[in-house]
DNA sequence: AATCAAACTGACAGCGCTGTCAGCCGGTTT
DNA sequence: AAACCGGCTGACAGCGCTGTCAGTTTGATT
């Protein structure tokens, strides 16, 4: 049997094919019984809108770009997931764009996948979310964003974000709370900067206690497994080593538990370590970790909603959104000795 | 600036659009001079083909459909990661479409899918390519698609596939080589052969060595970490324990690392564990774990290489490919003492 | 110089939908 | 009774490409 289009339908209903496209794409104004009758001849023919012919004629494409540049696994699951979800409701596509963000052609890669027509609008995940020359060339050429966690709002365009830095403020109360005062920290890769700003809480954490902030304790790390591990060896071989270490992510904070089993230090007895993320590692690796988790699924699926309202035309009022962060204490995390 | 059409390069060029478009798709009988004047133009007006225009007038998407059932993370990325970097020399695009294999509605989903004229063509991933009722709907509704490591080949459609199962026997013979003679296992998930599979090889790796299989050894899991600890406890529970585990795949290793570590039990001086994926938690927990690693992305790459050439028309001789595993041993494995 | 195949190019008819706009119908208002 | 309005429906013209096929040029051959 060849496949039925729109016309077929159309003649076995009764009607023209434009009512049928209106039963189709659920537009209102249509008698329930003609819609009945073109439902029951579309059921018949196992009827399918042809996805070019209808992209052609509407000038859309009922697809939207994921744009990443090769962050951890874990993370760009869990957006694809989320964005997903929502996008199939609403009858869209997802199309994964991943691209590296010092390729010089980036902007022209991305511009012609909207200039082609492949993808209706983006989004985009950190750190592409805070690459200014990208995010203008999107807004100069009028192609419809949402940015999760982006670190700037210039210009007016929508994000979903979630207040880390705030939970990165708490994970260091606790901290001091168990009774710490040596409290290292590994910064995140100077590009992720929705990473390195988590710094600012764990700085705002020990002004609010009065608490003096030893430097030696602050190292740059790469948001790597091997960076992690690397600043635990600086960390730990210090004269007075900390009794707890925060990593700017779980990866970083799993070198520092290796790092930290090599040495033969006991944890938490002897080092409480915490990260931040709840990557699948966090729970895999002994101790458990504790960390912070961000409902990235959601913060997708709330991007894919921000974007499609956009693509609706509603010009929405509040074109951001502000998710939360919850701290997950296991068993790395204890009382100092 | 308008965006510019085919009309509007063929006009600037001096050319017929046909000719423009033979030079957009790259097909041959085209004066070389007539070329890098038409190239000109398309230069000159940013010139991008409309790829619903496209899809509409060739009857082709451009864009392959990857299927997954919610495998780990992991595997999934690195799948997304082969195929994607294939499919984009060839200039197509690629869906990502997981879907439920206990969904009773999934045939009509996937096929809705090709009908629609989304995808052109499917690559389907374990345990989806198992999934006969699924691949017999494909065969009959002629759609093209290739399997990666079914277990099963009865119709002559292609699959790309590892040594898996020898792998698994390798890794078995490596522990009775190192002086292991009670060797624990868990199998993997029922409906995910591929990986039940690997029991095989350890089953051969026994018989080889002419040693007695003790099935109060052999465990079932379903590839979670939580099955691999809850698995760990039975056999660490056991009289007398097994001096080696080989967990079916790393997830499940992991638990045994856990729970052995929560007993207090050395590795692997008094347990070698072993698993299977080389999964990135693999080398992140404390002892790092010996494991098989798979080329996924190259299997992937492959997959994709295959599907162009079906949908090229081109009858594949040997449409199919195995490809090799490799055993990385670490810490989590030694001589028992 | 005539012949001919091969290389090259263009005219044209769709592909299967959606947007626009006009028209119809029945009920309500003046 | 005329005017009007809102709900409903259809005719038709594209959207921007590709496939087909016929026509034209080119260069080699005789």
């Amino acid at each position: 049997m060849a496949k039925a289009t729109i016309d077929d339908v159309a003649a076995l209903a009764g009607v023209s094919m434009k009512t049928v496209s209106r039963v189709v794409n659920k537009e209102p104004n249509v008698r329930a019984s003609t819609r009945d009758k073109v439902q029951a001849a579309i059921d018949e023919l196992n009827y399918r809108p042809s996805q070019s012919a209808r992209s052609l004629a509407a000038n859309r494409s009922y697809v939207l770009g994921l744009l990443y540049d090769n962050p951890s696994a874990s993370y760009v699951i869990d957006v694809q997931d989320g964005a997903l979800e929502t996008c199939r409701r609403a009858g869209y596509d997802l199309l994964i764009h991943p691209c590296k963000r010092d390729a010089d052609d980036i902007l022209a890669e991305v511009l012609a996948l909207v200039r082609q027509g492949r993808v209706d609008g983006l989004i985009l995940t950190p750190p592409l979310s805070d690459m200014t020359t990208l995010v203008q060339a999107l807004v100069d050429a009028a192609v419809p964003f949402v940015r999760l966690s982006p670190t700037e709002h210039t210009s007016a365009c929508p994000y979903v974000q979630t207040n880390d830095q705030e939970a990165a403020y708490d994970m260091t109360c606790r901290l001091i709370e168990l009774g710490h005062q040596r409290i290292g920290f590994i910064i995140g890769h100077p590009d992720h900067r929705a990473v390195t700003q988590r710094y600012a809480g764990y700085v705002a954490a020990f002004k609010e206690n009065d608490l003096a902030l030893d430097k030696t304790l602050v190292v740059q790390g790469y948001n790597s497994f091997d960076s992690g591990r690397d600043c635990a060896r600086q960390l730990l071989s210090l004269a007075e080593r900390p009794s707890a270490i925060f990593a700017s992510n779980d990866d970083m904070a799993a070198g520092v538990i290796i790092e930290a089993h090599h040495r033969g230090i006991a944890m938490p007895a002897e080092l409480s370590v915490a990260g931040f993320d709840d990557t699948p590692v966090a729970h895999q690796i002994y101790p458990s970790l504790t960390t912070v988790r961000q409902p990235i699924a959601e913060m997708a699926a709330k991007a894919v909603e921000l974007l499609l309202k956009q693509l609706k035309g509603k010009s929405v009022q509040m074109p951001a959104a502000i998710m939360s962060c919850r701290i997950l204490e296991r068993e790395s995390t204890g009382k100092p000795s």
